[in-house]
RNA sequence: GGAGAGUUGGCAGAGUGGUCGAUUGCGUCGGUCUUGAAAACCGAUGACUGUAACAGGUCCGGGGGUUCGAAUCCCUCACUCUCCGCCA
């Protein structure tokens, strides 16, 4: 959520920057600017009225303990009327709150300077690519071929239990999943990020806390009984355990990371672009999450780009970076890099992790605060970036890493997994 | 699931209708003393809102109510703890 100072205070250059993510209804910028005004008219009021009732109140417990009873009975006959009057103003300060919330929560973050304008993918830019794309034989298979071949992944159980988007792994399938991720959660613990195992259920403040509520609610799993969602990353856990924390200053940077299932409904999501691995509705990612200073969060916005890179160098899949461009960008971010890994019997780029900067977006509705050198609270920023989402990496290894006698696992990984070959 | 007890500032813990935003202790920060440190002593030390700055306002788990006035009384919800039951 932008702080509404900030936008009161700089109402043309937020109109400009929300124009380069394409944000059409701009005039809630100034909508939202009105009803803040009424809302501190509307305070001072109500302060002023509550002012004169204190005021009453304490005279007649003095006169009280003096023993003037008949004064206390003057002042208390006249004081009948405050809270009458306060509650009509408590009503009408409520309702305009309740309004300019409303409204804010509608505007998204204030792209970095750096983030093209664009309307959509088309428009994202490459940062850089990596790699060569493997010249796989005319007979090379996509990966839902090769998991049926090698028996690795079975989505026609996953359907029979579950439903579409919930395979199963099997054998050396499975054993590839744990593999990965504990080579992810290994590289993240030696890059400094403590690892943590939160719920995979939350409830709604902590939906709310990181921006999937209340705007992207259809996209999450809700458990309806006692009221929680599934968690769609281990962003949206591991980020709110520090909700209404008042960090110090000399703890930062926190990182931290995490395993966990993610779950995500995809409504509207159909046809070959969704088939085998390309997209699920339950999959596994770690996640690595900061929270630090803001002078230090594009510098860490980096370093935690090259730590992805890292791992998709150490697998030794092509990969690119592309910076997203306005419109592409997720509604809480200021600046994201998605990387994609070339999936080469797909003949396409299939997005693996995303980072992205949140500066205070997140940690206004979180309250994550510190108080800097000057004495004076300020909010942290939050990042995240998937390190990495396994389906789409597992979809690619099996793809590029394809040959006459099975698939080759990459070196890093044999360790884990214990076999060089599905074969 | 049943019964009972609780939820107060960074922590501990007072406070059962009026000068309580809250006694006190610990912690933290600053100072005195010291070659330095400890101890001792002195002082400071919540958040939000608001203002040019003061002032003012709000917050004692959340919400609602009673009252001129609520941390204190009533209702309700959430959570925590203890005992019982069930159970991976």
């Amino acid at each position: 959520m932008l702080q509404i100072n900030y936008i009161r205070e700089n109402r043309d250059s937020v109109i400009q920057r929300l124009g380069i993510r394409n944000f059409k209804p701009l005039e809630l910028v100034d909508e939202v600017i009105v009803l803040d005004e009424q809302r501190r008219q509307t305070q001072a009021q109500s302060d002023a009225l509550s002012a004169e009732a204190n005021t009453a109140a304490k005279q007649i417990g003095e006169l009280m303990r003096q023993g003037k009873r008949d004064e206390a009975e003057t002042i208390k006959a006249q004081s009948g009327g405050y809270k009458e009057q306060l509650k009509k103003l408590a009503d009408e300060l409520a309702a305009v709150e309740r309004l300019l919330q409303d409204k804010l929560v509608l505007l998204p973050n204030l792209p970095h300077q750096s983030v093209p304008k664009g309307v959509g993918a088309e428009d994202n830019e490459v940062v850089l690519e990596h790699g060569h794309h493997p010249n796989l034989p005319e007979n090379a298979l996509p990966h839902w071929e090769l998991a049926a071949k090698y028996d690795i992944i079975d989505f026609e159980l996953g359907t029979k239990v579950t439903g579409a988007g919930f395979p199963v792994y099997k054998g050396k399938g499975a054993r590839l999943q744990r593999a990965m991720i504990n080579f992810f959660l290994d590289q993240a613990e030696k890059a400094g990020y403590q690892e943590v195992q939160p719920p995979i259920l939350i409830n709604e403040a902590s939906g709310f806390g990181t921006g999937q509520l209340p705007d992207k609610e259809g996209q999450m799993y809700h458990v309806g009984t006692d009221d929680l969602y599934l968690i769609p990353t281990a962003e949206v856990p591991l980020t709110n355990l520090y909700r209404d924390v008042i960090v110090k200053e000399e703890d930062f940077p926190i990182k931290l990371t995490a395993y966990t299932p993610c779950f995500r409904r995809e409504a509207g999501s159909y046809g070959a672009h969704v088939r085998g691995l390309n997209r699920l509705h339950q999959f596994d990612k770690v996640e690595v999450v900061q929270l630090v200073h803001p002078d230090q969060s594009y510098g860490v916005f980096e370093t935690m780009s090259a730590y992805v890179q890292s791992l998709l160098q150490a697998l030794n899949l092509p990969y690119r970076v592309l910076r997203l461009c306005g419109g592409d960008m997720g509604f809480t971010s200021a600046l994201t890099y998605d990387m994609e890994v070339w999936s080469a019997a797909q003949k396409r780029w299939l997005e693996v992790s995303s980072v992205s900067n949140f500066e205070t977006y997140q940690s206004n509705r979180l309250k994550v605060r510190f108080k800097g050198q000057d004495g004076k609270m300020q909010l942290a920023h939050t990042l995240n970036g998937s390190a990495l989402a396994l389906p789409r990496i597992l979809a690619t290894m099996l793809e590029n890493n394809q040959s006459d006698r099975g698939i080759k696992i990459p070196e890093v990984l044999v360790p884990y997994t214990g076999f060089e070959w599905i074969a």
